[in-house]
DNA sequence: GTGGTCTAGACCACG
DNA sequence: GTGGTCTAGACCACT
């Protein structure tokens, strides 16, 4: 359920926080889901504790989850917030690489085929 | 000239290579220009030559400086790969963050403002 | 287990990349082994932990290791690349030494020895 | 006449010496010709005359070359030894790199191609 | 514990 | 003067 790769570099407990953000922007994670505990997932995925832990951690101060002492780690409601930061992030991140394609030369149409061969992909 | 930023979390030898390799794409450093010498950078830069040898040696393994002892360090003359290959990164890049923004749900004429934004800014 | 000459003028970075290179051609070293610690190494070998490090790095810039950070360095999956690599460097290198000899006038009967002699010593 | 590349990581003087090497086994240089002085040589390559005055000692130290003062340097008379003692480098070379092939398990069918391929290009 | 970055300073080779 | 290697030691991030 949680892709996580050894070999990535990104640190790990980072795309654990990245998988379970898909999964709740994806809307396959909803409001009140009850994550899997921090011990079990350990053992699941072959990984330290405190790297899962540092993970929820994340989850919870950036309000995608909250912590219930003596219960577990639940999905937060605001899944909305969610999903418009990470779509300013696309934002962001697609026009800075244009403006970079932009800046060393590569012709509009170029660039336009990267928009219009994922369209015709659908 | 090479923009280094010391509160940016890329390491510093990291943020020269790009630098340099942004300014070789340009245009900016052409064929056999010499770059300063390690002393001089680390000097100008207050950095540890031992950094800026790193990313000297970095930039010669990438095949975009050749290196001549008890000389310096010169820009090599294969300039259009650097750039056909920084070319196909960004593209893969964007790509990728187009098929995620469609994966999520960003509607189309939204994705079509981010490059037509850009357009009409030129 | 790591062959290193402190005698030879060859750098010790290189020395330990090439030895390890060579263990994995060879299939000694597999695909997932982990190599000795980089301050493990150090000792073992009375070298600074700085020039193993180095030779780390470069083996995983050559795709040869992959690094998980918190764990150790471990051997890639693509061994077969590797070994033709050096094959075909050093088909090149003996073609290039055979130009050379008959260049200088060596006879054919002579060179062929070169070949057989080795043939019938295994 | 004397071959030198400035990209070349082999240290010019050590070029120089080579290239001067072969041009007496070669018999392009027969005893008694007297090489360019060094003044005149470091002007045409736009080499420091440092390097060339370096060349030529090691040269007179092999023994391919001779010294008289306020003369200048020339060819000694032992071309043999210099041919032979090359050709039992390259026999050296040949046979290591052989034997490296046969230790990571390249055929010998493919090994005599090598041979055999260069034989037909005579 | 692991790897990664950086500094300070020494020493060598090349030109 | 140039680049290249190595050491010693500090500090940080990840597990």
């Amino acid at each position: 359920m949680f892709n996580i790769d050894f070999r990535n570099p990104k640190p790990i407990y980072e795309q654990l926080v990245d998988s379970i953000e898909k999964l709740v922007i994806k809307g396959v994670l909803e409001q009140d889901y009850q994550l899997p505990s921090v011990r079990q997932l350990a053992m699941e995925l072959s990984i330290n504790p405190n790297t899962i832990q540092r993970a929820y951690a994340i989850l919870e101060s950036k309000g995608i989850t909250y912590t219930v002492k003596g219960k577990g780690n639940f999905i937060n409601s605001n899944c909305g917030n969610v999903l418009n930061q990470r779509k300013k992030d696309i934002e962001i991140q697609v026009k800075e690489l244009l403006q970079e394609a932009r800046d060393i030369g590569v012709p509009e149409n170029e660039i336009s085929q990267w928009f219009c061969v994922e369209r015709s992909n659908l």
